[in-house]
DNA sequence: ATGAAAGCGCTAACAA
DNA sequence: TTGTTAGCGCTTTCAT
């Protein structure tokens, strides 16, 4: 019952020809007489015959393969990082493997030892958050197997990396509110044991420097989810803590501090202005819709597939390389004058 | 310079023991003595074996990794699909391949041939929307590699499935609204070639004429974004149309709507009362929230996974099955009271 | 123009 | 207790 796939053998036996004859006649080997050829491409379409990606990968010890590794694909900018890796690759024939690490460490080291296992040809990847030791990243780079990070990457680890300007666009961010007029802008930011959180912050911070406002603490809460941001906003209406302006780490943070504002008849965008960081699809959607930073998250997962093949093609041994994208403020009702 | 991942003949080799007794002290073979065992596996550790899956695959004829074709993974249902997937996959020790069909049949032939090539154990698949010919799918059941629809499938083409009851889904929906005294409610519907959108319709006609009230078409529309959503909306306003409800077939869809409504000035839900049909997170962030019905991708994911497996691992043949999750709803500020 | 043989890394039946 | 051998599917060098 069982009828595994053809193999290059029964086409073999099936025409009484070697198997080395069909393996040269399939990949029209000058040698193979016209006849022949004709032949075997015939019963290999008719037995719906397909190489056995296993076993090229096996003899040329190279997988046409590449390892994914990435937090949460749940999350619209991961996702569109993932579509941006699957397009470019595709296109070059190559398959890719994806894994979760879920934010978790034990996972993430998993993660490489199945990528290796499988020997893939190169592996992309953005740490997880409970990230902190790094031998399994020495193990990768022991391995030869070229290694590129997207948007989380490692301080102090040498290797191709793409990267947004955080600290650039969280700037560009701040700067929108300053140069509309606002005085009291306050930051919801991220965690700052990550290097995102840091630098959204610092990015913030140089914009109300620059334009001459006060950079207290008293404007900076620790405030990055939908629910923290309701209840941090309520925290501030009830101290009558005055802002005119918003600067939030992600627009998940930003839509609910919208939402708890306009409840309490705080008008967006006369009253307070609003910025996120980009999530994914939200900013559009809300009422007022919500000025943010694009992320690009295809862009990054297309530019790092590339550095990755680059280095997986390449003969010779080149320098790591870091390209940062620049993500572009998108402004829209929530900030408009 | 290249260092290639240690094999089972280096250790052996260095050892100056067969391959075979690494092989088998590797695995904790009884016939192995227990010096030779702790040898070869702290020289193992030493050397970071890890044993190469692709000839163990070739070796058993499975690869244990299976296969997934996916519309785009950029939806937030799709991505939580493979979340539930990659889960349960991984609990098994099974590695997953992700394809992206990106709605284009010649994209998932080839995702197909791809995933054959590379011996998956079994495929999990969401069929694109163009895909009408079915060539791929025989094939894959010629070379009785196992399939398992998840979310769309063809009607008629018999095999493992995993569904969402979108006629209950969608009669519930339009239910709640009856139920809570709507008289005239609207159905922005999906494409009629999708069975998706077939049935959500009937599902609403079902409630409607459950409740005695008119299912004539001038409350239905064809209408399934969130920009079209703006226009009917203007169009419904323009002409009075007179409506107190509203069915969605999705929920930008449905969010478009409200957005448009509440710029009439039509108060959400006291005039007119929503609901949605879940593509993802949006729901719970808008102004009213949306009253949405849940699609539990996560949960389909890992059902889809389970019966995959179970029919991968099965020694015996048994008649397909269909499995229907209900997809339950969710009520939220836009339908309240 | 075609075939035989070896080998990629691993395992398992069979020998010793 | 360990080694030898053959084979998974494919390619390629070396014969013929």
């Amino acid at each position: 019952m069982k009828r595994p796939l053809a193999t290059i053998k029964d086409i073999a036996r099936e025409l009484k020809v070697s198997p080395s004859t069909v393996s040269r006649a399939l990949k029209d080997h000058p040698d193979i007489s016209k006849e022949t050829k004709r032949a075997v491409n015939e019963l290999a379409r008719k037995m719906n015959y397909q190489p056995n990606a296993l076993a090229i990968s096996l003899k040329y010890q190279k997988s046409n393969t590449i390892g994914v590794i990435i937090p949460e694909i749940v999350h619209y900018f991961f996702s569109s990082v993932i579509s941006g890796i699957e397009d470019v690759a595709y296109d070059a024939g190559i398959n890719v493997i994806i894994c979760q690490s879920n934010e978790r460490y034990d996972r993430e080291v998993a993660n490489v030892k199945t990528l290796l296992a499988n020997q893939v040809d190169g592996i992309l990847m953005s740490v997880s958050k409970e990230t902190e030791d790094f031998r399994h990243l020495e193990y990768i780079r022991q391995n030869q197997v070229p290694l590129v990070f997207y948007d989380r990457i490692i301080p102090g680890f040498v290797t191709d990396q793409v990267i947004i300007d955080d600290f650039e666009a969280a700037y560009q961010a701040t700067k929108h509110l300053t140069d509309t007029g606002r005085k009291k802008i306050a930051h919801f930011a991220g965690p700052q044991n990550l290097l995102l959180g840091r630098q959204r912050k610092a990015g913030y911070q140089k914009a109300i420097s620059e334009a001459g406002l006060t950079t207290g603490d008293e404007l900076i809460f620790n405030t990055d989810s939908f629910e923290k941001a309701h209840l941090t906003i309520l925290d501030i209406l009830n101290k009558k803590t005055e802002i005119d302006g918003l600067f939030a780490v992600n627009d998940l943070t930003a839509i609910g501090a919208m939402k708890t504002l306009l409840k309490h008849g705080v008008k967006i965008p006369q009253d307070v202005a609003i910025v996120g960081f980009s999530d994914g699809r939200l900013s559009g959607i809300t009422d007022p819709s919500l000025t943010s930073v694009d992320q690009h998250g295809y862009e990054m997962g297309s530019a790092a597939t590339e550095m990755l093949l680059r280095r997986i093609t390449s003969q010779k041994d080149y320098p790591a390389e870091t390209r940062i994208l620049n993500a572009n403020l998108i402004v829209r009702e929530s900030s408009e004058i």
